[in-house]
DNA sequence: GTCTATACCGCGATAGAC
DNA sequence: GTCTATCGCGGTATAGAC
């Protein structure tokens, strides 16, 4: 593995732990066993490398989304539910989405996240409304609250369960996204609203 | 106002706008207009300033909460769909949620942090056993999934708004939330006034 | 109680040898 | 390309005068 690679790889697994702000130069070249010369003469500093992690990250997460989310064999509704129910270590945080507020998130590294999440974002929409022409989902469901919802509240699940402590915040928060799909299906359709 | 209390409120609107991590002693000392060694007399170090100002902050939130949530005027659904509904700044984040990754937030910060978010839990859980006993939630819900899902998608909303910039992925997520609390709603129950 | 002066350390980066 | 040596700066805290 080259110096370049171990850098990136050894930005990413700290700045998963610590975040970006808190991952000094000094800590990735412990980390990686690279010297501080390699550093500098890859990456302009540590602004860029935190980029260039940050992509990897993003592409290793869409990677795992497109895994779940692609392919044409089960239904568009069944795809949203795996998204819901994956495996997740809710106290680790999400990769990306821990970031949020993280002083040392500054362009370079805000932009690949925001792109990953509005594709997310993007690419639940058009499998809700997939699943509304197939009838699964009733016509009237508000696709874009609901896949909005969807991913906010996997990420909020992430914040309640380190907040806490507790990885339950998780698993109670998808139970309540799938009440909410579940609900959302044609054959509980919603009440005729009075008026 | 005494040099303590100026201490706490500049932490505090620092914590605010950049974490605990993120804020320097020297950052409060200049938006204090405190001296240094006043600082060190009436507080340990950072962590103890930090622990104190979070604690503020908590009963701040709490207070805010209370007045939202408390009181026997409105319906238990209409308090909650109210919660969900409050006014947020998404940009700026959960002065308490964005703290979650924060590597600043020791067990001093952490505590009152924690109690506020299971206080809250609790007392959404509550409200909407208290609404299915009125009638105006289905019988079957589940409510501690459906009040950690609203938790959580507040805090998510907070998330994906500062991500990606866009304060609408606040409003999308609590359209979600509504739908979700909507579709829960058993037929013969009275429709709340707003909305 | 509050102030200024001082100290120590690690962060982030540069210089220049090999 | 990679290394070590060095630098300036700010974070965090202590000392001690007033």
């Amino acid at each position: 593995m080259t110096a370049r690679d171990l850098l990136i790889e050894s930005t990413k697994r700290l700045i998963w732990e610590r975040g970006v702000n808190a991952t000094s130069p000094g800590a990735i070249l412990n980390a990686s066993g690279v010297g501080q010369g390699s550093l500098y003469h890859h990456f302009s500093g540590k602004p860029a490398l935190a980029a260039a992690a940050a992509a990897s990250l993003a592409a290793d997460l869409q990677a795992e989304t497109d895994r779940m989310l692609g392919g044409d064999e089960p239904s568009p509704l069944a795809k949203v539910r795996a998204y819901v129910d994956a495996d997740r270590d809710a106290l680790r945080g999400c990769r990306l989405g821990r970031l949020a507020f993280d002083p040392g998130r500054d362009g370079g590294v805000a932009a690949p996240i925001a792109a990953y999440f509005t594709e997310l974002q993007r690419t639940l929409t058009q499998l809700l409304d997939q699943a509304v022409t197939a009838g699964e989902l009733a016509d009237s469901t508000d696709t874009t609250a609901v896949a909005t919802v969807i991913v906010a509240g996997v990420q909020g699940g992430f914040v309640l369960a380190a907040l806490t402590g507790d990885p339950r915040a998780m698993t109670d928060t998808t139970r309540g996204l799938q009440v909410l799909l579940q609900n959302a299906m044609t054959s509980h359709a919603p009440r005729p609203r009075n008026q």
